[in-house]
DNA sequence: GCCTGTGAAGCTATTCACAGCT
DNA sequence: AGCTGTGAATAGCTTCACAGGC
């Protein structure tokens, strides 16, 4: 059922929930999808048909009710259990993602990171222990991890992902700027920041012309 | 006339230009559409697609020649003046922006930071000197910086965009998780990782059942 | 009147399929 | 035979526009 829902309107789900949820802490309680659409830079209609996805109706009148609204996304969205994460490369990036999602989503947190540099491995990133990739099975049996975050060189991406596959992970998030060969049924989600910044340069040059 | 190419296409030409580099470097020549299309995991077909967008031709019978495809993706991409940018918010992930952008791409490269914490103006991250977001205007024009990344708190993004409007940048890289609010002439890349991690979380749970 | 929910239209992006070349 | 380049077909996504409700 939920499979049939597209990549682009789930990350708009996301994107929508944060967004209510600092319109909560604002003090508003109601929303109408114009209003949504405004801080989300999309268009009313849109946020109304991702609305639909996922089953949420509003009142013609009051608009949606931010508080139950956010809990209906959550619903969908996140698994009931939560989700355990694993970070492989603990590089500068990999530092920084750490930090950056430490805290960010209660049902969604790193548990673990790996790297093969000796002088990292026992040590703690925050709250997150550094394992030594030989482990990598067993601290992700042990701690239901499912989805994985590479931040390891171009060069060593393709192996790493071979081996959280052996590992049974399902979906990685990859930050190294080459595309992964691995079967159909893991998700993988490309952060590709070269791609971004060059992406970035050209229209920029394109549109001071 | 190079504005009519879309976004996705640009993407994709900045891949494959980093593909064929590497096949280059492993003494490759030539390539097909097909095998390139391996490499990036798409198809064929859209290959020659991206590829008929600027206007390069292969040969039926050899394929395309790697270092002259190479030339051409850059001569279509960069600006032949190089482009410079600039960091705004010298944190964690900010340093770790400066460390992977710097030297990947000869025509590309950030030449400031810019930071509002005052034990981080007057210090060099790299080979990056860090202003105070007071000199933002000057240092832009100084340099002749055009694009601009935002790695700063959430809070903090729409100030710091608006900034940059004035200083008259005309590309941003956003890697704060709001949708930024600015005149239509600039171009605003979001890298929203939490989108991109819930995403994978989403997408996991639903290849488990 | 101004909202939501949604079939239908419109766009954009991708893939098919084949003519033309070597 | 196997490739490229490309019109035509298809699939996927977004917006329009309006019925129905308060």
């Amino acid at each position: 059922m939920k499979t049939s829902v597209s990549s682009k309107t789930i990350g708009r789900l996301s994107l929508y929930r944060r967004l209510l949820g600092r319109a909560l802490q604002k003090g508003e309680t109601h929303f109408y999808s114009h209003q949504l659409a405004k801080l989300a830079k999309g268009t009313a209609a849109q946020v109304r048909r991702d609305l639909m996805a996922i089953g949420y109706s509003g009142n013609p009148s009051k608009g949606y009710d931010i508080k139950e609204l956010i809990g209906s996304i959550g619903d969908f969205l996140d698994a009931p259990e939560g989700e355990n994460a694993a970070l492989i490369g603990v590089g500068n990036l990999g530092i920084a993602l750490l930090t950056y999602f430490s805290g960010r989503r209660p049902k969604l947190s790193v548990k673990a990171a790996f790297d093969k540099d000796f002088g990292k491995i026992g040590r703690l990133f925050g709250s997150c222990m550094c394992y030594p990739m030989s482990e990598l099975g067993k601290v992700v049996a042990e701690k239901k991890i499912r989805i994985a975050i590479i931040a390891v060189p171009a060069e060593e991406a393709q192996k790493t992902a071979d081996r959280l596959a052996k590992a049974n992970i399902k979906g990685i998030l990859n930050f190294a700027p080459v595309p992964l060969h691995l079967p159909a049924d893991i998700f993988v989600e490309d952060m590709d920041m070269t791609m971004a910044l060059e992406k970035v340069a050209f229209f920029a040059r394109a549109a001071s012309e």
